[in-house]
DNA sequence: CTAGCCCCAATAATCGATTATTCGATAGTC
DNA sequence: GACTATCGAATAATCGATTATTGGGGCTAG
């Protein structure tokens, strides 16, 4: 059994940019927020060209705004942008899901309902950070065999973007039992191949999700 | 009347950043090959720390391809992922075109018929890369009162990667008289507000571009 | 008072030099 | 003869120091 080898070894850079990718979507930093990049230096004990670099890669993916002579900043939490974010993902999500559903073989079907149970058993365990990484990867498998890179990608980055709003909102534990539920009736509608379903329940999924992260602006 | 002040003053960084995706875009560099990073250093006659801010940023954007330990490549093309982008960007210009044509105010169609008109012009005057600069521009006021800034980041994303592969394919005139009737025909339909058919038509837009765009593969 | 200006501390951007890693050529081994 | 190890030049990544720009506080003139 070969390993994957992740991709070479990891840079600075590339380090950096993930665990500040974290901590972004994580709300770690306050939305408004002036990056203060000696500080980060400090913080996370690295020198300023990866830091940098890691910051530029970041404020082109979206999870910075950077503005010429003035360093970066943290993108403030607006509703309408949540709108923005959520409604894309409703279009995005549920085209990716009708594709993937016409061309998933049978190795998906394995890796959804693999996915699905592992979120099902972190979700006894306790609401956490590994909750959260295997619901970011149930939703990917979801999508994953829609055939277009660039759909993955955009999802992708909405998803951070939605997250940001997300993990800021209060617990709603009535509405998370209907959207824990619908991840198993989304599985069950991929195996069975109804892709207009699986996209109705997709963009009700992702709806609920979004009056959820409502609550959580300006809270 | 004030001027819009661009943003504050260019940074090194932010001016190669624009540079180096113009020439990435219209295809300046190799399609697969490693991006001498020294070279470029003199070519662009800029210092190593904003050139490699620039190139992460580009990789970002998707113009460029980064691997750890070792540097930068262009992306090749591959009729595989132009068809993808093609297909991407009829599903989110079209949808971008119907919103834009619901929300588009009195200015908007002034703006657009300002676009078309010069776009016209130019063509006139020779297709350079004023006429690519013109085209590009009447594309963006077409769907930029669409309301989702998050859907017009994707489709210019979309329309940068699509011309890395338009520029390279050979004239091709009937084809071409079509598609810039069609620019016309598409202010028509947006002035009549009928979303339904300026949707189709664009759809019709960009599929024969693809296929003109088609043409320029492993020439 | 207040608008405008100037200066200075804070910090963003850039440079030049250093360190780490890769890639290809060559030599050594089975 | 094919495979692996090793070495060195080429180049990617990072560091430490320098330069440029901003933003705020106090001063001055109206």
């Amino acid at each position: 059994m070969e390993l994957p080898e992740r991709q070479g070894r990891m840079t600075t850079s590339s380090r950096i940019y993930d665990i500040l990718r974290q901590d972004l979507v994580n709300g770690r930093f306050e939305a408004g927020e002036k990056v203060a990049i000696s500080a980060l230096r400090e913080r996370y004990d690295v020198g300023l060209s990866p830091l940098r670099e890691a910051l530029n890669r970041l404020a082109a993916y979206g999870l910075l705004i950077q503005e010429n002579q003035r360093g970066f900043r943290v993108p403030r939490l607006e509703r309408r942008e949540l709108e923005d974010v959520a409604s894309l993902r409703r279009e995005l999500e549920g085209m990716a899901l009708e594709r993937a559903i016409l061309l998933g073989d049978a190795e998906w079907e394995s890796e959804l309902l693999a996915a699905a149970h592992r979120l099902k058993r972190a979700d006894m365990a306790g609401r956490g950070e590994e909750w959260e990484r295997l619901h970011v990867r149930f939703h990917r498998t979801l999508v994953a065999p829609c055939g277009s890179i660039w759909l993955l990608r955009f999802i992708e980055q909405l998803h951070d973007q939605f997250d940001r709003y997300r993990r800021l909102a209060p617990e709603a534990p009535e509405v998370r039992r209907v959207l824990d539920a619908q991840h198993d009736e989304l599985v069950r509608l991929a195996l069975e191949r109804d892709g207009g379903a699986a996209r109705q329940l997709m963009d009700d999924h992702i709806h609920r999700s979004y009056e959820v992260a409502l609550c959580g602006i300006k809270a």
